[in-house]
RNA sequence: GGAGAAUUGGCAGAGUGGUCGAAUGCGGCGGUCUUGAAAACCGUUGAGGGUCACACCUCCGGGGGUUCGAAUCCCUCAUUCUCCGCCA
C-alpha cells in the first residue's frame, strides 16, 4: 500500500512507474487524492465538534462541583446537537475512510527504474547465466519417472491420502528432503540469518500484513472454524513479526530465515505445469526475510540474489537470473529477480527462487517503522526470498544427476544425506 | 470444554465517572561533574490524524453501548493466569 502524502507529491512518478506495470487504472489515484481530500475535511469537522463538546462537558463539571445545578442541566440540553452532529459525522468518517484503503489497496507497489516494461514472463530479462546445461542421453526420464524408479516419492499414495498435489516421500526421498532443509538451513546460519520456527497458520490480520489479503485469499486454504489460514509461505508469518512494530534502526539490517510448509490451493492452474513436483499444494521450502533501512535495502536485495546463487551452484545445478519485467512482477515487489534451474529431462528453466524488495509497500501495511536520524517515524523497507524452494531443486537434481549408478548427490549434500547415490 | 481473576506508555506499576494521554520507578536519549567511565544530579522521552508551525482531535487488549463527561460502568470478542476436566 502506498502513502498517500507520497502519491500526492509523487503523482507523476508514479504514473510513470505503474506504466511499466501495465496498471491501467491511474485515475484512481486522483481518486485517492479527492478522497483523501473529503477525508480531511470530514475530519477537521468532527474534531472541532468533539473539541466544543468536551469543553462543554468541562463546564458542567465544574458547574456541578460549584453546585450550580440548574445551570449544568441547561448546558446539557446544548450538547445534545452536538452528540447528534458527531455521530452523523463520524460515521462518514468511517464509510470515507474505507472507500480509500479500497482504493489504496488497488494500487500496486511502484517498479525500480530498472525494471523494463514488458507483458508476460517472456519479456524478463536474462542477466546472468551460470552452469553447463547436462548433456543426457536419449532414454533420459523427467522426474516423475525416476521417483517411480527408485520408489522414493509416491504421487499416487498422495492422491489415496489426500489428493493430487500432496506427495508421499518416501525412503531415500524423505531423506533427501530432510537432508536439503538442513543444508539450506545451515547456509543461511552462516549467512547471517536467524532461525526461526513460525506456526504454520495465520489470522486474518497477518494475512492483510504481508499482502495476501484481500486479493489472494483464494490461493489460500482457510479453517472457517477458526478463522485461520494455512501459510503459503513462511513470508506470512516471519514478516508478521514486526507489524505494528517501530524497530531500532541499529539493528540493521534484520536478518530472519524460516523453514516451513508451504500450503497453495493453486486454483487454475493446469497441465504440465504442474506434473510432478512443478506444482504442488504442500511443498517444503526455507525462506529468508530481511527488515532494511531505506538507503539500503537495494544493496541487501544483491546480496539476497547473491546469496541464493551460492546455494545453486553449491549443488551443482546451472541456472540463470532473471530481472522481471514489468509486466510479470508481483502487485507488492518493486523489484525480483528470478532464479531458474534447468531441468534437462523436461528440457525447461524452473523457477526455484523469487528475491524481492517491496520498499516500504509491505511495511505501510504492517505498520512497521523505525527512528530516522532525525527522530522521524519512518517506514521501514522489507525483502524476502527463498533460499530456496524444494520440489523443483529436487526435480532438477533427479533429472540432470540421472546415472547408471542412480541419482548422483552433489558432493556438498552428501554430509546431509549421508548417501552418495538414490538407487 | 467448565469456573474464577486479569489485560494501562519500552518494561514494572498507580489510577473505579469530571483538566488523566495518564502518578511513580526502571530503562532510553541529552547535559552537568570526570583525564575517561561509573555513581550522583538536571532535563527529556508513546503512537496516529491535523497544521507552515501552533491549536485541536483520536488511541489505556479489539469492537459496541450508557453518560453532558469513561482508563474507570455495561455488553461482546480475543489473550493471559489459577483451579477442574480431557489429552500428545
Amino acid at each position: 500500500m502506498l502513502l498517500v502524502p507520497y502519491i500526492r507529491n509523487n503523482k507523476k512518478a508514479i504514473i510513470a512507474g505503474l506504466k511499466i506495470k501495465n496498471f491501467k487504472q491511474i485515475e484512481i489515484l486522483d481518486d485517492i487524492i479527492s478522497v483523501d481530500d473529503k477525508r480531511r475535511e470530514i475530519q477537521k469537522k468532527l474534531d472541532d465538534t468533539l473539541a466544543e463538546s468536551k469543553a462543554i462537558a468541562k463546564e458542567i463539571g465544574g458547574l456541578f462541583k460549584s453546585g450550580n445545578i440548574d445551570e449544568a442541566n441547561n448546558k446539557k440540553a446544548q450538547t445534545t446537537e452536538l452528540k447528534e452532529l458527531s455521530k452523523n459525522l463520524s460515521e462518514e468518517l468511517n464509510i470515507i475512510q474505507t472507500q480509500l484503503t479500497e482504493l489504496l489497496l488497488k494500487v500496486p507497489n511502484v517498479p525500480h527504474s530498472s525494471v523494463a516494461s514488458g507483458n508476460s514472463d517472456e519479456d524478463n530479462e536474462i542477466i546472468k547465466n551460470v552452469g553447463e546445461i547436462p548433456e543426457l542421453p536419449d532414454n533420459a526420464m523427467p522426474h516423475w519417472e525416476l521417483t517411480d524408479k527408485y520408489d522414493i516419492i509416491d504421487f499416487q499414495l498422495g492422491n489415496k491420502i489426500t489428493g493430487a498435489g500432496f506427495p508421499v516421500y518416501k525412503g531415500k526421498g524423505a531423506r533427501l528432503q530432510r537432508a536439503l532443509i538442513n543444508f539450506f538451513l545451515d547456509n543461511a546460519a552462516e549467512a547471517g540469518f536467524r532461525e526461526v520456527q513460525p506456526p504454520l497458520m495465520v489470522n486474518e490480520d497477518s494475512g492483510y500484513g504481508t499482502g495476501q489479503l484481500p486479493d489472494k485469499d483464494g490461493q489460500m486454504y482457510y479453517v472457517g472454524e477458526d478463522k485461520l489460514y494455512l501459510i503459503p509461505t513462511a513470508e506470512v508469518p516471519i514478516t508478521n513479526i514486526y507489524r505494528n512494530s517501530i524497530v531500532n534502526s541499529k539493528d540493521f539490517p534484520i536478518r530472519n530465515t524460516a523453514y516451513s510448509q508451504c500450503f497453495r490451493r493453486e486454483a487454475g492452474s493446469y497441465g504440465k505445469d504442474v506434473r510432478g513436483l512443478n506444482r504442488l499444494h504442500q511443498f517444503d521450502k526455507v525462506e529468508i526475510v530481511v527488515i532494511e533501512h531505506p538507503n539500503k535495502s537495494y544493496d541487501r536485495l544483491e546480496e539476497m540474489s547473491n546469496y541464493v546463487q551460492t546455494l545453486l551452484v553449491k549443488l551443482e545445478l546451472p541456472y540463470r537470473v532473471l530481472r522481471l519485467c514489468g509486466g510479470d512482477l508481483s502487485f507488492t515487489s518493486a523489484l525480483t529477480y528470478d532464479m531458474e534451474v534447468y531441468s534437462a529431462a523436461q528440457k525447461r528453466w524452473l523457477e526455484v527462487s523469487s528475491v524481492s524488495n517491496f520498499e516500504s509497500f509491505q511495511a505501510n501495511r504492517l505498520k512497521l517503522r523505525f527512528k530516522d536520524e532525525n527522530g522521524k517515524t519512518t517506514l521501514a523497507h522489507t525483502l524476502n526470498g527463498s533460499a530456496l524452494a524444494l520440489p523443483r531443486i529436487v526435480a532438477a537434481l533427479l533429472e540432470n544427476n540421472q546415472t547408471n549408478k542412480g541419482i548422483r548427490i552433489p558432493k556438498a549434500l552428501i554430509p546431509y544425506t549421508g548417501f552418495e547415490y538414490i538407487d
